[in-house]
Parts: structure tokens; sequence; C-alpha cells
RNA sequence: UGGGGAAUGGUGUAAUGGUAGCACAACAGACUCUGACUCUGUUUGUCUUGGUUCGAAUCCAGGUUCCCCAGCCA
């Protein structure tokens, strides 16, 4: 399933960074983690941090911890935590036995508050939630101080274990670290470390009914771990020196070093958390594993191989300025690794019948077909061949334009890997919609050349009426349809056009038979994977993405 | 003068005082039993103003623009 990860060690900041610890012998050996919050699915953007903090710990010899960040129960929960695991093996990495979590370290982390207490470093705060706002004050006035910030280490000590007891409501109280209320750094400005929520946590169950916030969690975590290189995103800036001070008042067994990168942002695409669950919640899209959506669940039901998004996040490369990566170049990387990878078949999407008049009634061929042309080690399959066929509708055109290369009436093309057929008769029905081709064929060209050596322009793709499968074909467009869709008002930048069902589509008796979920190509369509909607009776296919298409551009400029 | 960060073609990213390179996109052409793939070529860039230097994307000074921070979210 999960294939070998082969990052290569592409140069950048934080790697330089590493290497220089390497050498000044700062670090005998990289210890990096991913830190996901399971209160969601992990998207594209995930994939960038965990192909850099996995992909560091390859190239240098170190490990990566997975450490689910698990301080906020009421947001948190069990399927989020397998599912985050599922998708960082399908993306290729492994953790080894580094499984952890923070909650693994409440205990110590509550000891380590209360030495903080002891130390005169933190201080049980009474204010109401927004007493504590207000008086945090503004970016440009500074804060004032909290009528509690003197309490004696006794009371500070005495308040904070009945807090921990479960005497006092949710909100009642706070643990704040005793800093700076006029700090520049709102963050600086006595930031809480603990607040009391009396909630369930997946794994600590009932055990807490006070939970540490992520500034005071974070830090020690990756101490007690012993991470070398804590690599986060830009946002976290203004807390390194939060997460610095802390390490400096407690005594943590090592002093990991944050670094900040810049995350990940694609056109057409928003990767917020929150814009992803209004997504699903709302039902705009299926599910997180909707092929739409650019969570990795989606990425991979949409048959996008895991090699291809490591490839798309190592040539975006990492730096500390503010992007957005063109989505084209995620769908480059995919069509890279598709066409490298997937076999070929054939598949009509939209059937048109075509009848060949002059090929004898009731006889039949069987033609063969390569899976790869650029692999002849793909090998070949067997096509059947009868006297009526489907080809695409979008192949014939009754009154083409000069460009157009393909069926007409009278013109002459190559059906693929069969025989060449030229256009005698449009049949149509008394609404005036074509519903059938007459056309004949030279027996002469089987295979596809002809002895004389005259040429065809076009190579159309077909599928013999006689075996060709019914299936469905779910072809995905944007989701939003704006380069740049407004977080803040995502619904409104939906494309109604995100998904096209094709129902009356056909497939070659191979694509049928194929059970696996391996990505394949319909000739002169695009890569296409198997749903796990499919059925014994049912076929459905999610459409990855279509191959380029020149034509269509030129067409659109007319 | 609240604090923190960032500015290189349309997009992303290199160049660490010495020829501004690579990829995607775009455009033109070649090839082709996929209007795919592949190949060839072309267009487009150092935010700005000064300074230092034989030489500046890089160093210095000023300016401009953009992003983040006022959760008991992470």
């Amino acid at each position: 399933m999960a294939e070998a990860a082969t990052a290569e060690a592409g140069r950048d900041f934080i790697r330089d960074i590493i290497q220089a610890d390497l050498d000044s012998k700062k670090h005998t050996q990289i210890v990096t983690r991913f830190p996901p919050e399971p209160n969601g699915y992990l998207h594209i953007g995930h994939a960038k941090s965990i192909a850099l903090n996995f992909g560091i710990a390859q190239e240098f010899a170190g490990r990566c911890h997975l450490r689910f960040d698990d301080t906020n129960p009421t947001k948190e929960e069990q399927e989020y935590i397998d599912s985050i695991q599922a998708d960082v093996r399908w993306l290729g990495f492994d953790w080894g036995g580094h499984l952890y979590y923070a909650s693994d370290y409440f205990e110590q982390l509550y000891q380590w508050a209360e030495l903080l207490i002891q130390n005169g470093l933190a201080y049980v705060d009474d204010q109401s939630q927004e007493e504590i706002r207000v008086n945090r004050g503004t970016l440009t006035e500074p804060g004032k101080n909290s009528p509690f910030r003197d309490r004696s280490v006794e009371e500070n000590l005495d308040l904070f274990r009945r807090m921990k007891a479960g005497e006092f409501q949710n909100g009642a109280r706070v643990l704040r670290a005793k800093i700076d209320m006029a700090a520049g750094n709102i963050n600086l400005r006595d930031p809480v470390l603990y607040r009391i929520l009396h909630a369930h946590h997946p794994r600590t169950g009932q055990a807490w009914s006070i939970y540490p916030s992520y500034d005071y969690a974070h830090g020690q975590s990756d101490a007690i771990e012993g991470i070398t290189h804590s690599i986060c995103t830009l946002e976290f800036e203004d807390h390194r020196p939060l997460y610095e001070w802390l390490l400096d008042k407690l005594p943590v067994p090592a002093k990991p070093r944050q670094y900040e990168f810049a995350r990940l942002n694609l056109t057409y695409t928003l990767l917020s958390k929150r814009v992803l669950t209004e997504l699903v919640r709302g039902g705009h899209v299926n599910g997180w594993d909707d092929p739409r959506m650019p969570t990795i669940a989606g990425l991979r039901r949409r048959g996008v191989p895991p090699a291809a998004v490591r490839e798309f996040v190592k040539r975006i490369g990492v730096a500390k300025a503010n992007s957005v990566v063109d989505v084209g170049m995620l769908e480059f990387c995919i069509r890279e690794e598709l066409n490298r990878t997937a076999p070929r078949r054939m598949a009509v999407l939209r059937p048109l019948k075509v009848v060949i008049e002059n090929y004898p009634e009731g006889q039949s061929e069987q033609i063969e077909a390569v899976n790869h042309p650029d692999d002849p080690a793909a090998g070949t399959r067997t096509l059947h061949f009868g006297r009526e066929i489907y080809i695409e509708r979008d192949d014939f055109m009754e009154n083409p334009p000069k460009k157009f290369f393909r069926l007409s009436p009278g013109n002459e093309v190559r059906l693929r890997y069969g025989y060449f057929i030229t256009c005698r008769e449009v049949v149509k029905d008394a609404a005036g919609e074509i519903v059938e081709l007459r056309c004949s064929y030279d027996p002469a060209t089987r295979g596809g050349n002809a002895p004389d050596g005259r040429k065809v322009k076009a190579t159309m793709h077909w599928l013999s009426a006689q075996d060709a499968v019914p299936a469905e074909i779910r072809i995905y467009n944007q989701l939003f349809q704006k380069p740049a869709p407004e977080a803040a008002n995502f619904a409104a930048d939906l494309n109604p056009q995100s998904l096209e069902v094709l129902t009356g589509a056909l497939v070659e008796p191979s694509v049928a038979a194929a059970t696996s979920a391996e990505p394949m190509q319909f000739e002169r369509q695009g890569y296409f994977v198997r749903d796990r909607d499919s059925s014994a009776d049912r076929l459905v296919f999610n459409r990855t993405i279509g191959l380029r298409d020149t034509f269509a551009k030129e067409v659109a400029k007319g």
C-alpha cells in the first residue's frame, strides 16, 4: 500500500540550518515531529509539512515522530486520530514506534505547572474571559495586570489543585504565566497555560478537568521527546519567545528550537480547517474524502498517486514568504506520474453508435492493443471488434470547422488498433438528434495502417457494441470557480459544475474486470480510478484528471 | 517607532559580493496509431531611492507594499 518515500535532499533554509547544526556538532541526530491536532482531516497543506518533517528525518538519518496535539477535547475525535495515521502512511511515511500524544504528558505538564507556581512564574486568575480580553490591551496599548496576579504561592497552588480536582466550572479560572502585561508581543501578556474543561477526552476520558493550552503543551512535549528542530508555520513566529520562555523556566531535558515556514496556498482552493469542515457539515461535498476535496483522503479517492503529491510538495519548495501556488503545478505532477505508470484502456464517456455497413453481419474478430506505449513490459490485451461499435460523441461533427480532424461526413479516420473508417451517413431521430452513424471500413487497414501508405489525421478510441460494459463516470472540476475564493464567504464562490455525472458511459471488459483501485488512462480522455461506490452490478469511476487538451484550448480561442 | 515576518518573470523557487538559474504556465514549431507523451525554441524578473564596492538580488541607510498577532483554538 504505502510505497517507500524516496525524497531527495532538496535544499531550503531549514535544511541549511540542520546541516549547519550537524556540521557544528550541535546535534548528532536530528529529531523532528509532525504534530497534527485531531480535529479534522489532513489536507495537501499538511502534506507539505509531513514531507518536510519526515523527509528531513530520512535525509539526515534522524527520526520523525507523529504526535497528536490533543489538548482540546471539545474539538478532537478518535475518527480524526485514525484518519490522520492512515493518511500519513498513504503518503508513504513511517513514524516507526514513535507515535505520541500530548496527552501522554499531561501528568508531567501538570507537575511543571505547579513548579512554575512555586517559582512565582504562574498564577490562577479569577477574571472572566471577557475581563481577561479587555485587560489584555490592544495591539497598540499595553494590558493591565490582573487583580489576582499577586496571589501567594500557597493560594495559587491550592486553587490550581482544586481546578484539577474539578471543583470549578468551565471558565471560572485559568492558570496564567506571569510574564509582562505590557509586552509588545501579545503572546507574552500573561498567556493562559491551563483552562478548565469538563469534557471527555478521546484518550484520557474523564481523568482531567483542566487542559493545557497549545503554547504550554507544545514546547514541553517537544523537549520531552528530544525534538531538535520544531518546524511549524509562520503564524507561530510570534509564539517563539513564549516557547523559549517556558523552555527556559522549566527543568526540561532538552532545548528544541522552533523554525517557521510559509504554509501552502493553492489557487482555486481553500485549505482552512474551518472551511473544509463546513464544506463537509454543510453538505456542499459528500464527506471528507469527496474527490473534490483537497484533503489527503479526497486526493486518494480521486486517484491521485501519493508519489505525485510528494513530487508536488518537493517542487514547490520551502520558504518564509507567503505565496499561492498555481494548482496547475499539482495537476502537472499528477499527470506526470500517471502518464508514467497508468495502463492504457479505452472507454467511451458519451457513446455514439456506429454501424460499419460493409463489415459482414455476424463477423467478429480479436485485436491486440498495447497496455503502455512507453513500456513494452506492460504487455498487451485483446479487444473485440465487430460491425457495431461506439465512438465518442465529441469525435463526430456534422459540420466541422477547418481544424477538426476527427470524424465527419465523408472523412476517414483511424480506430485505434482497428481499421480506417469513413462516415457515409448520419442518422437522426425525429427531434433532429444524431442517434447513429453509418460508416464503411477498409479491410486492408487492419491494425491501423494502410498498405498504400495513406494517412489519416485522427485516431479515435472506440468500443465494440458486443462487449462494452456500462459504467458511471464522475467528472470533477474545481470546487471553487474563482482563483482566489473568499474563505469568509466561500459558499458564494462554489463552482456549480464541480461534479458532472455521466451515467451512460461504456468501458472495455478488462476495465470492468479490474478489481483493484489502480489508476488507468482512458485513452484520449484522462486518468480514471474505480470508485468505492462500485458494486458487483455497478461500475463507478472517478476522473482523476483529464489529459492536457490543446485542441480544446484552440477551440476556446476561436 | 505596538510586536513579529516577507518582498526575484504570470506562478513557485534558486543564486550566501563575481554570467540572475530551474520548474510550472504561456507562445511557436517538430514528432505522433492518444490533438496525450516526448523534443526544440521564444517571451517575461531582482519592490523603490540613495550609498559602499572594480563588481550588489546579496552589504548599509531611508522609503513603499504585503502577511501574521488582541481564543480559556492550534
